[in-house]
RNA sequence: GACCCCUUCGUCUAUCGGUUAGGACAUCAGGUUUUCAUCCUGGAAAGAGGAGUUCGAUUCUCCUAGGGGUCGCCA
């Protein structure tokens, strides 16, 4: 057994999407395991931009950045597909000369319509090009055609899958792909198939709509005498609709839920659960524990849906952990609404998330919570709470609250336990109004903590300004 | 339509032939609490259906049904 190469290979025709993050995550699990074991294990990023219209340096860019954010550094430089064209061609060519590939005229259309007609007659649609193959002419052209594949016909292949387990395919079902297109650039199934083997990559991890690729990508490994490397495809994320995740299944790129203010680990946590367990039944686990106790072979076959409320529930878990706190330091500066906030008054800002976090799911949530606390002309709205005998009981509690020295809150807490134990009515029948005067809101945090959130200046200026209104 | 894969509570999963089928999220009910939340305790909730193999099947085999993936000069 040697070092383990695996890839993260995304296409920069969109941004780094949930599933993607997914993908990346096990492969760079499996390599950190593997390194333990064989120090010159990799984990590699390769951008396959062939698809030169629809990818564009933006979505490059954002993969790479969302790659660092969640902590999945790659070894090596990040790899760019389409500066390796040259080598793809070679490849095509090697393969035409040796006979293992052919030139084809066959027109899209035609080949569509052929496609079309033989699925309504039930028969084989692989196989739609049957004259090029054997054609002289075809054969000795010099430009107009692309190279496909020679697949043999009354084989079959099995591939032995560290997920899905021994899969037998017949020959028949694989088509003569295209490796080289008619402008002589390389397609995917060809360039993936060079870069993997130039690169070292002997485990690929990939999402299960590449596993039927696998049967067609044997063809180039084999007639190039190249080694078949192990391959692992692990099951697709869905949507609660049970179908392949798509926009409309809602916030669905990495950078959204960065955005919204989730953690990695909680990303994490949340996405290694999809398909696997740990051994004991504690769920919150860390990258650390998931890399020593993670095994592929374990990880299930039948794809699962992605399900937000556990996500947050794990959000909330790790953004209340003390550890944390930084985190939200670093947030608060990536958002514009929370940053004019940081630069009025930090203490504040840090106060309102020390006392909210029990209540969020994520950081953005704040951005709804906070301005109410910085408001400069606060003004108590009418409420049926704030009675005749409540402003009376509020002007005698303001006194009390002005010689108030030390500004916390179980010093407040203590103020007010005593003041309605002495003018002996119930906490709640004073302190909830008493929180409606200061925050304009019936719930929310403990009243204390309010006082403690808006300091006592701006805490007694805006008592009074409800006694004089 | 063809090929390939899958099927345990609403969701994610545990179980490697014998279990009161376990856990987590969500949900419901109590409790703590200063409202909301947190937290604690408890409840309800699952082997798609049918054959077989076996003393015994959620577990092994087959069939059916349902779901998913693939079938591009996209990746």
């Amino acid at each position: 057994m040697n070092a383990i190469i695996t890839r993260f290979a995304p296409s920069p025709t969109g941004n780094l999407h949930i599933g993607g993050v997914r993908t990346a995550l096990l492969n760079y699990v499996i390599t950190q395991k593997a390194k333990k074991k064989f120090p010159k294990s990799k984990f590699l990023l390769r951008i396959e931009d062939t698809d030169k219209i629809r990818s564009n340096n933006e979505f490059k860019n954002n993969i790479i950045d969302e790659l660092n954010w969640m902590g999945f550094h790659h070894d090596d430089e990040p790899y760019i597909q389409s500066e390796r064209i040259k080598r793809h061609q070679e490849v095509a060519l090697d393969l035409l000369e040796n006979n293992k590939a052919f030139k084809c005229i066959c027109k899209p259309a035609e080949l569509e319509k052929k496609r079309n007609e033989n699925m309504k007659k039930h028969t084989n649609v692989k196989r739609l090009c049957t004259k090029c193959e054997n054609s002289h002419d075809v054969q000795k052209l010099k430009n107009g055609y692309v190279i496909r594949i020679k697949i043999p016909n009354s084989e079959n292949i099995t591939l032995t899958d560290l997920v899905q387990g021994g899969i037998t395919v017949e020959n028949q079902e694989i088509d003569n792909f295209i490796i080289l297109r008619n402008d002589g650039t390389p397609t995917y199934m060809l360039a993936v198939v060079v870069d993997d083997f130039d690169m070292g990559v002997n485990l690929i991890i990939r999402g299960d709509d590449h596993l039927n690729n696998s049967f067609r990508q044997f063809y180039i490994y084999k007639n190039m005498h190249w080694p078949i490397p192990q391959y692992a495809h692990i099951p697709l994320i869905h949507g609660e609709d049970g179908k392949k995740l798509s926009k409309r299944h809602g916030v669905l790129n990495i950078s959204e839920f960065k955005e919204k203010g989730y953690l990695q680990e909680a990303i994490i946590n949340n996405l290694i659960l999809l398909g696997w367990a740990p051994s004991n039944d504690d769920e919150i686990i860390s990258l650390e524990e998931i890399i020593n106790n993670f095994e592929i072979k374990n990880l299930s076959k039948s794809s699962s849906i992605f399900n937000y409320d556990k996500l947050n529930y794990f959000n909330c878990y790790y953004l209340r952990k003390d550890t944390n706190v930084k985190k939200f330091h670093d947030y608060s500066q990536t958002n514009p609404q929370l940053k004019t906030f940081y630069r009025k008054d930090k203490e504040k800002l840090k106060r309102i998330f020390n006392i909210y976090k029990t209540k969020i799911n994520y950081y953005k949530e704040l951005e709804n919570i906070s301005p109410i606390y910085f408001e400069e002309n606060f003004v108590t709205k009418k409420n049926i709470l704030l009675n005749k005998e409540f402003k009376e009981l509020l002007k005698k509690c303001i006194i009390l609250l002005e010689n108030l020295d030390l500004w916390e809150s179980i010093k407040i807490e203590d103020l007010i336990k005593n003041f309605i134990n002495t003018n002996k009515i119930k906490f709640i029948s004073f302190g909830k109004p008493l929180r409606f005067t200061l925050i304009n809101l019936e719930n929310g945090p403990a009243v204390s903590d309010i006082f403690f959130i808006l300091g006592k200046k701006n805490s007694i200026l805006r008592l009074n300004n409800y006694i004089k209104g």
